[in-house]
RNA sequence: GAGCGCGUAGCUCAGGUGGUAGAGCAACGCACUUUUAAUGCGUGGGUCCUGGGUUCGAGUCCCAGCGCGCUCACCA
């Protein structure tokens, strides 16, 4: 990681210090002001001189490990099976089989615990998610691959070769031959019995959470379990993957602040995307009827345990198919892959066991009056929903009960809706529920419903109290598509950061044609969190964003009291 | 952005009403050839998040700030 020259990613700093700043800030290490000038010339940058004292202790081990005539960092070790596959085959066989077979086994992995006992001793390989007991004695390995045994520390990584026994406990164990050194850790791991607990340290140092707890590896596989299942569900069914701009010049498909970066030789600014919607819908446009994308959006909003500013979306387009084919669709996908993923539709969240197979379906006026608190006096009825006044009386009612949201008289009636059912209903909303035909004002891509032109034909799903995904017959007429764009830019006139900006070329694309089409957009880390109990986003990305931890010197001085 | 909680050794945590910092694991040394949170004996290890204030004296009390977590708001 230690690069002298004062370059960073392609970026030439002539002020050095400008250039730790920027280091410390990406999390390359922790800068430390005028402390550091002496630490960059050590072999490695410590943060205590605990750390340092082990790591020269180390140092030392690894010196004598070669006086062993072992490599200290050797390049490849030829293991005959990995841990799971160990136990797959023989935590079935007794130690009479064992014994019999005498089956040799070569493994790696890292060392989880060493139970050293005078002239032989127990040591535990962690390797693929599983571990395995291995037991060393001086006749066995001999003198030199004795001492190595006795230079080695916890977090090392090592290979044996050896026989499967069991031993008097009945654990099935690697009576080691011989024992080769494959990389040293310079650190001192975590303790043994509780771990890694710290939330924060978990998160900046992911790579030690996944060693030291193994249900975070197991969330990781389930993700990747997850992306596999839904790529299955598409591909066999005649969609084809694509992959559209991430810098877009125009941040569409969403209400949502976007971030800003630029390119340096066409001197513009682009904007990451906060959807991938508007490329693929000109992809139907251009003749591929089914597209999907699975990538990440970039939204410059709060963070929060459901929110983190890049987070991953699938997005697909079906042709010649409107909103109630998707909720068909929808509730066969997500009942798919939690089938491929866990093997039933069961799951539970927050305490609570959801069935995936179950699903529910209202339409977000009945799921304002189902939902509507009793405190909140008389539940409202359908007519008042058809305008202005209805509204602002049952939001009335609504605040005068103690229910604070997002009321804005300014707004038009259907952004009030909507706030409305969010406060109402979208907390209850924990078995699998889809909530269909959304006002037109909060649906600027959407097709509006032939016999209520202030409705559209749009819906989302919910699972376990939040939205996992949004789905809509998708606004095919240019005319209208222009109308609507023209409608946001008031709306942002009026202060709505978050309302769409005008895309003429999307227009344009829809000039030429787009079939009748549905479309939707699901949360894959939301849709993860359900599948692996995991209440926090951040459980379920490996690397989420955090602030750069910088330390005394790159705080601002604290104003005297 | 607001409220609540937390921040002490590498890690996990103790430290009533202020009196000068502790344990377990990890590390180091010794003993131990079927242990498994191995065991026994010994040693070293601290900017008590940061800055300021009160006080003879602050890990502890007060103020400000930083970081993280949770809840709320915005959002998917």
């Amino acid at each position: 990681m230690l690069q002298l020259p004062c370059l960073l990613r392609g970026v030439e700093f002539h002020d050095r210090s400008a250039m730790y700043r920027m280091r410390a800030a990406a999390g390359s290490y922790h800068y430390t002001g005028s402390a550091f000038q002496t630490r960059w010339k050590e072999p490695f940058v410590y943060e205590s001189d605990f750390e340092q004292s082990v790591f020269e202790l180390r140092r030392d081990k690894l010196r004598q490990m070669e006086a062993l005539g072992q490599a200290s960092y050797p390049n490849r070790f030829a293991a005959s099976h990995t841990l799971p596959a160990i136990h797959a085959a023989y935590d079935a066989a007794t130690g009479e089989q064992l014994e019999q077979e005498r089956v040799t086994v070569a493994v790696a992995g890292r060392l989880m615990a060493i139970r050293a006992q005078g002239k032989a001793g127990f040591a535990v390989l962690q390797q693929g998610g599983a571990r395995l007991q291995i037991y060393v004695r001086l006749d066995a390995v001999g003198e030199q691959g004795f001492a190595l045994y006795k230079l080695l520390d916890i977090g090392d990584h090592i290979g044996v070769t050896g026989y499967l026994f069991r031993t008097r406990t009945g654990e099935l164990t690697v009576h080691v031959d011989t024992l080769t050194f494959l990389s040293k850790a310079m650190l001192p791991l975590p303790e043994k019995y509780h771990g890694l607990a710290d939330q924060e340290l978990r998160y900046r140092q992911r790579y030690v959470d996944l060693f030291m707890n193994p249900p975070v590896r197991e969330v990781f596989v389930k993700r990747a379990a997850v992306l596999r299942a839904l790529r299955k569900y598409f591909d066999s069914r005649g969609y084809l993957e694509v992959e559209t701009p991430m810098m877009q010049p125009i941040a569409g498909g969403a209400a949502a602040r976007p971030f800003v970066t630029h390119h340096n030789t066409l001197d513009m600014d682009l904007y990451l995307r906060i959807a991938p919607e508007l490329y693929l819908k000109r992809l139907v446009v251009g003749g591929l009827d089914r597209v999907y994308e699975i990538n990440r959006n970039f939204r410059n909003e709060g963070i929060s345990t459901q929110h983190n500013p890049e987070f991953t979306m699938l997005e697909f387009y079906q042709a010649y198919a409107n909103y109630h084919d998707l909720m068909y669709l929808t509730e066969e996908l997500i009942q798919f892959v939690a089938m491929e993923v866990n093997g039933t539709t069961k799951t539970t969240f927050n305490d609570v066991e959801i069935d995936l197979a179950h699903w529910q379906r209202y339409s977000m006026r009945e799921a304002i009056i189902h939902f509507w608190p009793e405190k909140a006096g008389a539940k409202p009825e359908m007519p008042e929903f058809a305008n202005a006044d209805g509204v602002r009386a049952m939001a009335h009612r609504l605040r005068d009960s103690g229910t604070y949201f997002a009321f804005d008289d300014g707004a038009p009636a259907g952004n009030n809706i909507a706030a409305i059912f969010e406060a109402v209903a979208e907390d209850h909303l924990i078995q699998p529920t889809i909530i269909y035909d959304f006002p037109l004002s909060v649906s600027p891509l959407s097709k509006q419903k032939p016999e209520e032109p202030e409705w559209v034909e749009r819906f989302e799903f919910y699972i376990g109290g939040f939205e996992l995904g949004n789905a809509f017959s998708e606004l095919n007429d240019p005319v209208e598509q222009r109308n609507r764009f023209a409608q946001q830019l008031a709306e942002r006139e009026r202060g709505d950061a978050e309302a769409h900006a005008m895309d003429e070329d999307y227009v344009r694309a829809l000039g030429f044609g787009l079939p009748p089409t549905g479309g939707e957009g699901i949360g894959i880390d939301r849709l993860t969190m359900i599948l692996t109990g995991s209440r926090s986003i951040r459980d379920v990305i490996l690397f989420p964003l955090m602030r750069p931890q910088a330390k005394d010197a790159e705080k601002e001085p604290a104003p005297s009291a």
